[in-house]
DNA sequence: TGACGTCAAGATCCG
DNA sequence: CGGATCTTGACGTCA
């Protein structure tokens, strides 16, 4: 069993993916965006590895228009050398990787050259674990399509369309309940019939109930014969609603008392989940670290160091809590912990607060800075108590100097991510 | 025809 | 001119 989360990371340096507007598109362009990627892919994977996170998957937009017709490239020649030494991060370490395309590519559409791009991109995707030398357990999953007003002729289309992929392709492919339209009895109807893996989301099935009676586990035991040894462990997407924003919308952090009463839950033996929320690789350490049998407060100590501005900032009573919480250094009191920093991270901001934190984190600099950056740093915090600048410059500002005097600490702080 | 969802690129505005 | 803020893009379905 692996927790993982999808294609971006917060809070860690040189791990973002870029893109350009079709316009803008050249070769030259194409081979810069791709190198950069690369290099935060592999950037990612390293963090994925030092915080034992094992379940990831790659973003579609790891090679721009990759099956865009546009696209002339034969990039898996040109970045052979790059792609193989990722490949081999992944091999060696164990992670297991995964792709989806977004809503956009639709199988069983009635037009023809909607279907054609809908395989081109299903084949890019497919490519690209293929050009990491990953085996069939590195999954592509797909949601069903449209209805078009006649569901059984649309899922009859579906086969059809599946049926004609390459054979390599077909490895790969799993399907996956939708919030709208196909419900996990018509997925693993469709699995059952032509042998695809089945990979359930709850949250999908909340909105898209099929039956209301049946619980997670019972969805998920029924996807289980579907997994194959060649397809690796089962697989599920597991989210939260957004209490805040329309049905759908995935909640801003997973909140661990409700991600563990469905994670106790789990009967047989447990799939790997994919976490699907705003704050990525923050709550795949949350949940890691609340389910995993490595009960070492060190583990703690390290998620304090990276959430102990933030907390202050939002509510120095919670801060005070948590340094009582980690003094027995025998002890893991993991939910506890998580439970005072979401209850912490959900307050508001108040510009006391704000100041004592960016005071705290300044006191890093505060003897070395240059009288330039110092004068700087004053005019800033004098800026924002007329409220004339944000504390976000201020947070910019600290995370410039972070970098420039290398304070590892403070460089890998969740203090610096704009959305906590 | 616009909403849906997603994020950053690109465009424009502001001081 | 740099930084902040607004708009667009890229995709297909459905009301």
């Amino acid at each position: 069993m692996s927790i993982g989360y999808a294609c971006m990371t917060l809070g860690v340096p040189n791990a973002t993916i870029k893109g350009c507007i079709l316009k803008n598109f050249s070769n030259e362009k194409f081979v810069e965006l791709v190198l950069y990627n690369l290099n935060s892919l592999k950037n990612i994977l390293n963090y994925n590895i030092s915080n034992d996170i094992r379940l990831f998957r790659i973003s579609s937009d790891i090679i721009p228009f990759g099956s865009n017709e546009i696209n002339k490239t034969d990039w898996a020649k040109i970045f052979y050398n790059e792609l193989n030494e990722i490949g081999n991060i992944i091999r060696s370490n164990k992670i297991r990787v995964s792709m989806h395309p977004g809503q956009y590519t639709v199988l069983n559409s009635p037009d023809s050259k909607i279907v054609s791009r809908a395989i081109e991109d299903i084949n890019y995707h497919s490519k690209f674990l293929d050009s990491l030398g990953i085996d069939s357990s590195g999954k592509i999953i797909l949601h069903i399509g449209g209805v078009y007003g006649d569901k059984t002729s649309a899922m009859i289309r579906f086969s059809e369309h599946y049926k004609a992929l390459d054979e390599s392709v077909k490895l790969r492919l799993v399907i996956e309940n939708d919030d709208k339209s196909y419900n996990i009895d018509d997925v693993l109807d469709i699995g059952t019939k032509l042998n695809i893996p089945v990979a359930y989301d709850n949250l999908h099935n909340k909105l898209n109930p099929y039956d209301e009676k049946k619980d997670d586990n019972y969805w998920i035991s029924q996807c289980t014969p579907l997994w194959k040894k060649n397809d690796g462990p089962q697989k599920i997407h597991y989210s939260q609603q957004n209490k805040l924003k329309n049905n759908g919308s995935h909640s801003d952090s997973i909140n661990i008392n409700e991600f563990l009463e469905f994670y106790n839950k789990l009967s047989g033996t447990k799939p790997d989940i994919m976490l699907e929320v705003k704050d990525k690789n923050l709550s795949a350490v949350k949940c890691i670290n609340c389910t995993t049998n490595t009960k070492i407060i060190k583990n703690l100590e390290l998620e304090w160091g990276k959430y102990k501005y933030s907390i202050l900032e939002k509510s120095p009573n919670d801060y005070l809590k948590i340094r009582q919480l980690l003094k027995d250094k025998t002890a893991y009191p993991v939910v506890e912990f998580y439970n005072i920093i979401e209850s912490a991270l959900s307050q508001k901001k108040n510009f006391g607060n704000s100041l004592n934190a960016a005071l705290h984190v300044w006191g890093y600099f505060k003897e070395t800075a240059t009288t330039q950056e110092k004068l700087y740093f004053n005019n800033l915090l004098k800026k924002a108590a007329e409220n004339s600048t944000s504390f976000d410059r201020i947070k910019n500002f600290l995370f410039k100097l972070s970098l420039k005097y290398k304070q590892d600490y403070l460089i890998n702080s969740y203090f610096f991510i704009p959305a906590l």
